[in-house]
Order: C-alpha cells, then sequence, then structure tokens
DNA sequence: GTACAGATTGAG
DNA sequence: TCAATCTGTACT
C-alpha cells in the first residue's frame, strides 16, 4: 500500500528531503488517467545561503514568490525560455528551500518489479519531464498535500520498497549552476546509484 | 525602455 | 556546436 506523504515530510532539512524524495511516487492525474513514476534524481536549493538558489539572498520577485511557501508546494518555473522545471518546497513558510525533481522513472505500476519495459528517454530531465506529465505554470504553487492533480506518496508502512540504504544513493555537484562559484561545488544532487532514469549530459563524479 | 544570461534539450 | 525562446534582473 503506498500512501500520500504528509506535511511533515516537507519540513524536514531540504538536503534531507531530497534524499528521502528518492524512491518516493510522483502521481499525477490527467483526467481520469493516472500518471506514476518513481523519482530517481533530484538537487537541493538552499535557499538564501546558496548562490545557485533563486531565492538567494533572501530575494522576492513574481517568479520565486512560491518557494516562500510552506513545504510541499511546487514551484513551477521556466528555463531557457522554452523548458519548465518542477520544484518542491521544503521548509516552514517564509524559508525559501526547495528540491528541483530532476529524473523519474515511469511506472506502470508502483512495484517496479511488475513494470515492463519502459522508455528511458521520457523523463531522464528536468525539463523532459515536465513536458511528459503535462505541467506548466498553472501549477505553480499547486499544494502536494492537498492537490487532487499531481502529488507524492510513499509505502504507508515500512517494507524494503520504501527507504533506501546510503549506499543506493549517489551524491554528485548539482548541473548548470558553474556561475555560483564555491555553491557550484556543493554534492547537493542526488540520484538512486546506477539507475538508468537519471538525466544524462551529465559528469557521474 | 533595452540588454542579456539562464537549475535545458535535441538536432546537426 | 548551437539555436530555440522568454522571463527576471540590471542596467540606461
Amino acid at each position: 500500500m503506498i500512501k500520500r506523504l504528509p506535511r511533515k515530510f516537507y519540513l524536514a532539512p531540504t538536503l534531507t528531503v531530497a534524499q528521502e524524495l528518492l524512491g518516493k511516487y510522483l502521481i499525477r492525474k490527467i483526467d481520469s488517467k493516472e500518471i506514476r513514476a518513481k523519482i530517481v534524481e533530484t538537487e537541493a536549493y538552499i535557499g538564501p545561503q546558496d548562490k545557485a538558489s533563486h531565492t538567494y539572498g533572501g530575494k522576492v520577485t513574481k517568479r520565486n514568490k512560491t518557494v516562500y511557501l510552506i513545504g510541499g508546494h511546487l514551484y513551477i518555473y521556466l528555463c531557457y525560455g522554452i523548458h519548465w522545471q518542477l520544484n518542491i518546497t521544503t521548509q516552514k513558510k517564509g524559508k525559501p528551500e526547495c528540491v528541483l525533481i530532476r529524473a523519474l522513472k515511469p511506472l506502470k505500476d508502483f512495484r517496479e518489479e511488475f513494470s515492463g519495459s519502459l522508455d528511458q528517454d521520457l523523463a531522464n530531465g528536468p525539463g523532459k519531464l515536465t513536458r511528459w506529465l503535462e505541467l506548466d505554470k498553472s501549477f505553480d504553487s499547486q499544494d502536494l498535500v492537498k492537490s487532487r492533480r499531481i502529488w507524492i506518496a510513499g509505502e504507508k508502512h515500512k517494507s524494503k520498497f520504501d527507504k533506501l540504504k546510503k549506499s543506493q544513493i549517489t551524491s554528485t555537484s548539482r548541473i548548470g549552476i558553474d556561475y555560483a562559484e564555491e555553491w557550484a561545488k556543493k554534492p547537493w544532487r542526488f540520484y538512486i546509484s546506477k539507475s538508468p532514469f537519471v538525466s544524462k549530459k551529465v559528469s557521474q563524479n
């Protein structure tokens, strides 16, 4: 059995949430169809202190204001004028931290063992997964705890499918933020080790 | 008001 | 290697 994650999940430290999101299920309802996927790659952005973050220095703009909402909301923005990026806010209201979802493993069934062959190139990048899930600006500030269109779930009872062991998580520096100086080196990108569904064009250091 | 870079992607 | 395409931000 899987169950929607409660608000509490998103209030843990952002780096913890970024790692615990790995292996969780993202469910997107389009009309009567339910699309399911497992989160396999994330990046953490730690608010005011993080130069790579949109909320560096605590600034508020029309674009980033949803990051200031309480944890569990979606922050969706357009990047390079073309790609929508899916972020999940963390922390309490007023603390602008979030987790970027970079890659998903499409699932037919919640137990991936029962899923047949799936397209590895469908959601292996932050811009590709939003296109696949048909997410855009209209989803900005949606509440994952309440929304009927999108939410995240995990195993209701602790099981071997629930929490990943540390050894199953690889951490590296984040992607595409070379301008952030020393913050660009922080190992705040996390992905499930050896998953063929993580984003490409990326160093595996 | 104008200029320009950006948490990317896919085609050549 | 590079264009697509548009918003936020820092200027004039």
